[in-house]
Parts: C-alpha cells; sequence; structure tokens
DNA sequence: TGAGTTTTCCAAAACGTTTTGGTAAAATCA
DNA sequence: TGATTTTACCAAAACGTTTTGGAAAACTCA
C-alpha cells in the first residue's frame, strides 16, 4: 500500500507537494500537478483515511443508528431510509456508518458516545423522535451537527430537518372514508412517546371532530409499528361489541398486520372493512388488496436529511433549516376506493 | 473533548502509563489502574478513533456494499442482512460501513477502492455474488479479509463464507407441488451471471428431471429479483398458448409480483395457480395468500457472515472456513398446501 | 540594474494514539 | 551487605496525512 512519502519519493518532490497537488491547492504548477495526479494513479496511491481524519480533525463519515427494537426485525422503512442516507452520502464522497439499537437502551448510550466523543462521526441523522428524547440533548451538549426527521418537544428554533404536516393528508384520509359512509373509524397507533404517534394520532382526532364524528376511546388502540403489533391490536378492535368499519393505522407494516388479522376473520377488505396505512413503503402496493396509504417519500426524505446535515458539517449557510413535506393520499383497492 | 493528554495531566502520569492502565497491561499498579479508569471516566475521556487507527494500523470497521440496481429500491433482504451484520460487528464493538452501488459499476469499484485501498476497512463482506466477479480478485490481490454469501466460481479452496445446499430443498418443493398435481412449472429467475441465479435454475431443472418432467425451455423466463420483474415475467408466462399452473420464484420478492400479475388477471391463487418464492423475508408471511417459500435465516446468514469475517480480521483460527446452511420449505397458501 | 512580486516548491509541526525500549526504585535473594 | 529480579513508571518514536510559515527562483517593472 503505497503512502503519499512513496509518491513523494518516486517523484523527487516533497510531500507537501503531493499532498497539494492532490488537493488541487494553487501553487503547484500545471506540469507538476499532471505528473504527479499520474504517478499516484499509476502508483494505486489512495490516502490513508485515519491519517487525514486525525489530521483535518473530520471523518468524511456520517452515522446513523436503527432505532430497532429487535434487531433481526427489518422494516421497509429503515430499508428505504439508510438507502437515501448512504446515496446522499456518497455524492459528496461521504460514507455512512450504521449500526442499530433498541430505543432509550444501555447500547443506544453507548453507541452514541462511542461515535460522537471518539470521533468516529462528523454528524448524525436521528429518526423515530421520542416526545422528550436524550439524544437531541446529547448532541446538542457535544455541538455535534444533527438532522431529524419530527422535531422533539424539546427543540426549539435549533431544530433542523424534516418535518411532516400530516394535517391535511389526514383531513383528505377521513373524508375519503367517510365518504364511503364509514363512521366508525379505528385508530391504530404506537408507543405514546413517540412523537410520530403523537402527532398523527392528534391529526386523526382532529379531523375526525372536524367531520362532525365524535372521537371514541375504545376505538383507539396502541401496537408496536410492526405487522405483528397490528394483528394483535386488530383482534382487540374485532372483540369488541360494536367492531370498527375502517381502521387507520400509524404505518404501513402496523396495517399489513391488520391486513392479515382481517383475512383470517374472514373479513373482505375494502367491503366489510377499509384500511389504511401510513408511509407508503414499497411493500404497501404489493398488499392484497393493495393499501390504501398516505404516501410520504421516505427516500426523498432521507436524502434531504443527509444533505441538511452535510451542509451544517460543512458550515454552509442554510437557507431553509425545517424542511415540511405532506403526504399525499394514495387511494387502493384496501379502503374500497377503485378495484 | 478531553484528550488521553488531559487526562495524564491531571493525573500527574506520562500518556503511556494511562494508555496501558486503560488497555489492561499488566505494568501498571493497581491503584494506578483504578485512578486512571475513574478520571477517565470521570472527564469523559473516549480514545480518538482516527489517531488509534492510524496507530494500530486497523479500523475496527468492516464493510458492506449493497449490490443495488436501483439505489431506492429497498429489498427487505437487504435489510435482514445489514442488521445481521451489523448487530454481529456491534457485538465486538466493531462498527459497519455501508454503501450502496449497482452491481459491476465505476461506482462500485471506486466505492471499494476508496474503502479498502485507504484502509478505512479492515474487511468487507460480499453478496449477491457474480460467477465470475472482480470483486473477489480484486479483494484477493489487496490481501484483504472478507467472506461471502455464495462461492465464484473463481473461487477454490481459500472460499471463506456461506453457501446454501438448495438441492434437497427445490427436491422437496417440486414434489410438493406435482403431489398437488401440477406438472406445467415455470421458473421465473434472475440475472445470468448471478451465482444464486446459476445454482437455484440447476437445481429447479435436476429436481424436474428426478421427477420425470421434461424442462421447457419456454417456461423458464427471466426477472430481475424485484416485485416489477416477476409481474412482467409472469405477464409474459400467462401470454403463453399453454400457461404454467405453478410458477417457482428465484426469491420473495419476485413471487410478491407474481401474486399481483395473477390478481390482475383473475387467477385465484391456491387453486387455479401455485406460487413459491425464496428466502423467506418477513414479508412473506403477509402476502395474501401467505407465499410458500424455501426460508433460509437471512439474519443469522449474516451475523455468520460477520462473525467468520471478524475472526479472519483477528487470525483466529477458524475451524469451518465454509458453512453450509439448508433452506427449509415453508407450505402455506400459495401453493394450495394448507389453507 | 535592482527592488518588488509572483510562482513554485519545501521543512517541520501537528493531529492523538500505541508501542518500543528503556530506567529508577523497591523487593528479593545469596 | 551487595547482586539480582521485579515492579511501576516514562520519554520518544511512529502511524500518514495536512497545514503553516517560509524561501529560493523566476518574473515584472521602473
Amino acid at each position: 500500500m503505497p503512502t503519499i512519502r512513496d509518491v513523494a519519493r518516486t517523484l523527487n518532490l516533497s510531500i507537501t507537494t503531493v499532498s497539494r497537488a492532490l488537493d488541487g491547492y494553487g501553487d503547484v504548477s500545471k506540469e507538476t500537478r499532471q505528473r504527479v495526479i499520474e504517478t499516484a494513479q499509476a502508483m494505486g496511491y489512495v490516502p490513508n483515511r485515519a491519517a487525514r481524519q486525525l489530521r483535518r480533525q473530520r471523518t468524511d463519515t456520517i452515522g446513523y443508528i436503527v432505532p430497532a427494537e429487535k434487531p433481526q426485525f427489518a422494516d421497509p422503512f429503515f430499508a428505504e431510509f439508510v438507502a437515501g442516507l448512504g446515496d446522499e452520502a456518497a455524492s459528496t464522497n461521504y460514507d455512512l456508518l450504521v449500526s442499530t439499537a433498541p430505543p432509550d437502551s444501555p447500547e443506544e448510550q453507548d453507541l452514541y458516545r462511542r461515535w460522537i466523543q471518539g470521533g468516529k462521526v462528523d454528524g448524525v441523522i436521528i429518526n423515530r423522535t421520542r416526545l422528550s428524547d436524550w439524544r437531541v440533548n446529547f448532541l446538542r451538549e457535544s455541538k455535534l451537527p444533527f438532522t431529524c426527521l419530527e422535531r422533539s418537544l424539546d427543540q426549539g428554533e435549533e431544530f433542523l430537518g424534516v418535518e411532516t404536516d400530516i394535517k391535511d393528508g389526514y383531513q383528505e384520509l377521513l373524508g375519503h372514508l367517510t365518504a364511503q359512509g364509514h363512521s366508525r373509524i379505528a385508530f391504530i397507533g404506537a408507543d405514546a412517546s413517540l412523537k410520530v404517534q403523537y402527532d398523527r394520532l392528534r391529526a386523526f382526532q382532529q379531523a375526525l371532530t372536524s367531520l362532525d364524528i365524535q372521537p371514541q376511546a375504545n376505538l383507539i388502540v396502541e401496537g408496536d409499528l410492526t405487522p405483528e403489533g397490528g394483528y394483535q391490536a386488530m383482534l382487540r378492535l374485532l372483540a369488541l361489541d360494536q367492531p370498527p368499519t375502517a381502521v387507520v393505522c400509524v404505518n404501513d407494516l402496523t396495517a399489513i398486520g391488520v391486513i392479515h388479522a382481517a383475512h383470517d376473520n374472514h373479513c373482505v377488505i375494502g367491503r366489510d372493512l377499509a384500511i389504511a396505512g401510513f408511509d407508503g413503503v414499497a411493500d404497501s402496493a404489493h398488499t392484497q388488496p393493495p393499501l390504501t396509504t398516505l404516501d410520504q417519500p421516505v427516500y426523498a426524505i432521507a436524502r434531504t436529511l443527509a444533505r441538511l446535515l452535510l451542509q451544517a458539517i460543512a458550515r454552509e449557510k442554510i437557507v431553509q433549516r425545517v424542511i415540511t413535506i405532506k403526504p399525499t393520499l394514495l387511494i387502493r383497492a384496501s379502503s374500497g376506493g377503485k378495484r
């Protein structure tokens, strides 16, 4: 593995000149630069990352820790999210470090500590933000750039990231459902400490009341963002005296479990029961029947988060600190909309 | 951010002693070690990774480049795979670097070059191995430890990784299908340069002939491992004079597309048409009807690959260089098996 | 011509660790 | 007691870059 020293030696130049030639500084002549670039290429010289990092005091790496309850559980949301982060990072020659840790666990704290205090990453992206989130406080204290999807309640002006404005989306979705004649509409949510749960449940309830439907407490149940959670929650709803005729789920994965439960209980989805999700992950188009959902461009959101982060790291002027995205309603067969 | 120098200064000790105390060397007294550990902890000292890497000449990081044709495409297989790698890495305090690049593209070459020559990773994992794969040659030349899922044809004895033995699996699957009365059985595969396609198609054909069914060329079509590819391939099969009554797919995602196409063409899956997949990704349990598939434990395989790699990096003696896994047949409703 | 300016290069310091090759002091032994 | 071993520590080198602060050579201009 040739070092910059080897390149310098073969060219009879100083290390400095080689370094500056490769970095495109103005104080090296056209010809030498050319020679340097060629020989470096020919010798297969690639700068050692650790040395560069140590000197430059940055790592050209951003980090993301998947907040997965159970590690082996593969959420398509995360897959798209990670792909977006990775691609945006790669487009600027940055790398993406990935790990998983259960939310609010000691492992999570440990990982963040190691990465951040040890200078392993220049910045991080967080999602599944909690209403009150130690991560944002920790990151703020350590003065490390970070962006997040969904603002925690601790964050005021300094928030940098993406927020989804779901009011109109839920309004539209519930309009659609009531137009189909539904009025007993349930909501399957997630852990109450999550910002998405907070936002989406509230938007759901507001939309409901604006349509003159009284929200009913027993139609609001808790899942855990997985198909299994959705399945179990649906069973609980079906056991009610008056089960709902429509179910709105906090995410698509939950809805997939609900579809499954409905099938197992011989409901005809789209006729007996309307089901809607949230996210618009690729899978949702391939459920049977295809899932009505509030589609948000996860991949694009991830790229945006990464781009914002990279700008923050580079101390670029950021025109728009918080980017708001509105999900779009995709009406598919699961809500009896189209066939 | 305190450095080791700061810790040494506050303790009136040398840098050396602090370093050795923290690393657990024997030549530092019990009491000093205790003092060092405590103050380091109290000061929030975390060793700088870049410096450590530079000195130790290793990065405590392994890499994986997702071989994704289109970046925004989120394959649940990859999600599980990455989760497995990440968890195994984390269990040894290693980190996982992730990126995506289209197979056999210049970006792919660039990434591997940067990571490996630049010493950004201590080893890599590769999958979606091609029959002849420049990556294995490149890695072999650069003498970097690596493990792979599926052995390319270039690899002889030195192969280190996981292979799936699918003969029995296909035998069993096709036995199941013929027992249901099927004899016109199609295969939807992938790019011919992929090792999995090579293996699985061959196993499929062998199983077929062993059951006294003549493989028919027009029942073997090519997909691209995505639902869309599966959908299109299925349309082509349905357009035949004599469409197949059963379809075996090279992976679950393809099968999901096939299910979709069958639905759109009003075939009743499980009755008119049997469908089977391969992989056993979480999604496959939630299709409608649930998908019959050859289940391989993707998460566990990924962990195994990572563990092997870490052992290779640590130059441990590796007892078993190639670990063979047999998929198990999961019979579900999509093949008319159970209800 | 000689003073200033520009061009092109370079030596040395720094980044924060780990490791090598010690050395005093204390403990052990004859 | 003096020689030897063990214990507990440390100074300095090294890892491979980037950057600082020049400095010689070439050019410009009066």
